[in-house]
DNA sequence: TTAGCACATCGCAATATTACGATTACTTTC
DNA sequence: GAAAGTAATCGTAATATTGCGATGTGCTAA
């Protein structure tokens, strides 16, 4: 026990929950709106930024890397991110769709 | 060690992630696709269509009351779920807003 | 009243996530 | 080369989430 049941779901349902699993930490959320922000490469103040250990850095950005939501190439000493816009597009298209239009109902609840 | 540090984040980094996590479960996407799809008061067969545990599926009713993206009104023995429109269509605005387009980079990692 | 159903809640076990110090790997600078 | 830097990874502790059986609560029907 403890651990997802993902086989009883589609792959579209789990596709989503991991999608919205890689943006439910407040940290990740200020990483990605830093870049778009900065829209550009942002080279090593990451760190400062959040304010958490530069190894809770680290793993929020490996997430969001595995996500596929930002990218980072090696620049010398540090390394630069920023966000893979493809993948970002996908994320915005999926949750648009998710979160369609819902007619009011009227009798009900 | 191991809690979320709400304190270094805004109230709308915050926020996000949070709605994030209240979407960051299949069983949660599988509910809320099925509520959208019925566009109505649904009493009583959401275990079936789960396929989970009674007491594991009153409890993700319960995750998606407590975000306010459902409601659910008693009904004689049962209970009846639906979409709350409004909230729904907060969430819409907030992860429309939050993937707001991003400009391609040109010369980036 | 009693039996049965629907749903919430409790309590627990398994697993996942978050956070950080310590270490490692690599690059730059001296 | 050695020293200092940047960032990834490891190991571990604290906390959160997931799942389910058991139990409790309230309604319905006999």
């Amino acid at each position: 026990m403890g651990a997802t049941k993902s086989d009883l779901f589609t792959k579209q349902q789990n596709d989503v929950a991991n999608m919205a699993k890689a943006l439910a930490h407040p940290a990740r959320i200020a990483i990605l709106q830093y870049l778009v922000k900065k829209n550009a490469c942002v080279c090593g103040d990451l760190v400062e930024e959040l304010g958490l250990a530069q190894a809770t850095t680290s793993q929020h950005l490996k997430e969001l890397k595995t996500a596929g939501l930002i990218q980072g190439t090696i620049e010398g000493a540090s390394v630069c991110y920023c966000i893979n816009p493809k993948v970002w597009n996908q994320y915005r298209e999926i949750f648009g769709a998710f979160f369609k239009e819902v007619a009011e109902l009227k009798s009900c609840c």
